[in-house]
DNA sequence: CATCCACAGGAATGAACGGTTT
DNA sequence: AAACCGTTCATTCCTGTGGATG
């Protein structure tokens, strides 16, 4: 609706420039990656000789959230790619979120589809409903006729429930199951002990080499927010700002994610306020805001029993404060009267435990190990990582 | 030193579901 | 239309665990 002339709306950003450059999908071009120039060198010596058409080694890359392990394993993968191409070399990369692709037959089908292009393979790759071994096979045909080498990036690899794909992966060339294509595969796991509980296998071939990414230190997220600050009109950030979300997510944890995230919200609540800048003052509000999204998009679909046992668990650290956790018998009554109020059948103790385990999985509670007293044998305390107000006000929103 | 208790967690099972293939 | 296939959610049964108690 071009040329209206009345008042209603806003046409002009009055904050934001270029509002993409924040969101945590947007990609930066080749320069604005900062801080993590030699890891990414690191990696490219790593694959380089995908190059030629032959093996690049497979990799495994460390590091906490928000450290920039995907980014880098993708702009590498991206780089390999084009120069690939120059040498006449066919080459592609597949990202794999395995958080999202959970099991063998999943992932396996993202990479197929991924790297498949039907009009040319007239290989057809359905979403569901196929056999893992069926998805395997059109795999390795895609790959065959199509490429001379594949980069296969499995981003948080921990969250995958079984190693079988990587066996398959790091076996395909010797088991014969691919001629002509080289495969490679940067694994990116956020836990260190990963390594630990692999296939032994698996662990010397898949661990050619390891990187340990650091996390960033208040100096580098700085600059990497300074990299995207046209994202925002000229002047309007004020000077003290970006140093001051700098400094907090320093302290805390390092993770350039949430950094741009609390510079992101600290702009939208500078435009619902009115304000003509982004002052200081509202990077502490919009690091509040940022928790609460952040424990909203980590529970987001999670079942409704799923919910009533964090909720339980809420109640009883805000009921209780400072006490380093509750048992489970403690927490799984507190769900059945919860369970009761909502009018709900309860779920057995055995599925409780199974579901306090996935919160402590996605580091949403912690658990320890205990033993002691009379008839008390071994027994598990749950503890809220999140902070209990935010936990308790997101799931009774609705 | 065997017993006991409250809890941990593995294994087997199955129903419901949404999809493909022949 | 019938046969398959993988996934998710849940239950039931069963074997460990470990220190105080008699």
């Amino acid at each position: 609706m071009p040329e209206a002339t009345d008042d209603l709306f806003t046409r002009e950003d009055p904050i934001f420039a270029n509002k993409e450059l924040l969101e945590i999908s947007h990609l930066p071009g080749e320069g604005r990656i900062v801080g993590r120039d030699n890891e990414i060198s690191d990696l490219a010596t790593a694959v380089n000789p995908a190059i030629f058409g032959q093996s690049p080694s497979n990799v495994l890359i460390y590091g906490k959230t928000g450290t920039g392990k995907s980014l880098c394993a993708k702009y590498v993968s991206q780089r390999l790619v084009d120069t690939a191409g120059e040498e006449g070399v066919t080459a592609t990369f597949a990202y794999v979120d395995c958080a999202q692709d959970t099991t063998e037959t999943q992932a396996v089908q993202t990479i197929a589809d991924s790297v498949n292009d039907s009009e040319i393979t007239g290989i057809k790759v359905p979403d569901k409903g196929l056999s893992t071994s069926t998805y395997y096979k059109r795999l390795w045909r895609i790959l065959d006729q199509r490429f001379n080498v594949v980069l296969i990036i499995l981003d948080e690899i921990d969250k995958l429930d079984d190693d079988d794909i990587l066996m398959q992966l790091s076996r395909a060339g010797e088991a014969g199951k691919i001629t002509d294509c080289k495969l490679g595969v940067i694994g990116i796991s956020n836990k260190i002990q990963y390594k630990d509980r692999m296939d032994e296998r698996v662990k010397s071939s898949l661990c050619e080499r390891e990187f340990v990414f650091p996390p960033y230190d208040a100096n580098q997220l700085r600059d990497i927010m300074d990299a995207r600050s046209d994202a925002f009109r000229d002047g309007v950030l004020d000077s003290s700002t970006i140093p001051r979300a700098a400094a907090l997510a320093a302290r805390e944890h390092g993770d350039a994610r949430k950094a741009i995230d609390i510079l992101r919200y600290a702009g939208e609540i500078a435009q619902s306020n009115g304000s003509p800048t982004v002052k200081e003052v509202f990077v502490t509000q919009a690091r509040e805001r940022a928790e609460t999204d952040r424990f909203r998009e980590l529970i987001r679909g999670s079942t409704p029993h799923s919910r009533y046992v964090l909720q339980a668990l809420a109640l009883l650290s805000l009921s209780n404060s400072h006490k380093d956790g509750f048992r489970t018998s403690r927490v799984y009554e507190i769900y059945e009267s919860i369970c009761r109020q909502e009018g709900s059948d309860s779920l057995s103790l055995r599925r409780v435990r199974d579901l306090l385990k996935e919160h402590a999985f996605l580091d949403i509670i912690e658990q320890s190990k205990h033993s002691g007293g009379s008839a008390e044998g071994s027994y598990t305390k749950h503890q809220l990582l999140e902070d209990p107000g935010v936990v308790k006000e997101v799931l009774t929103e609705n």
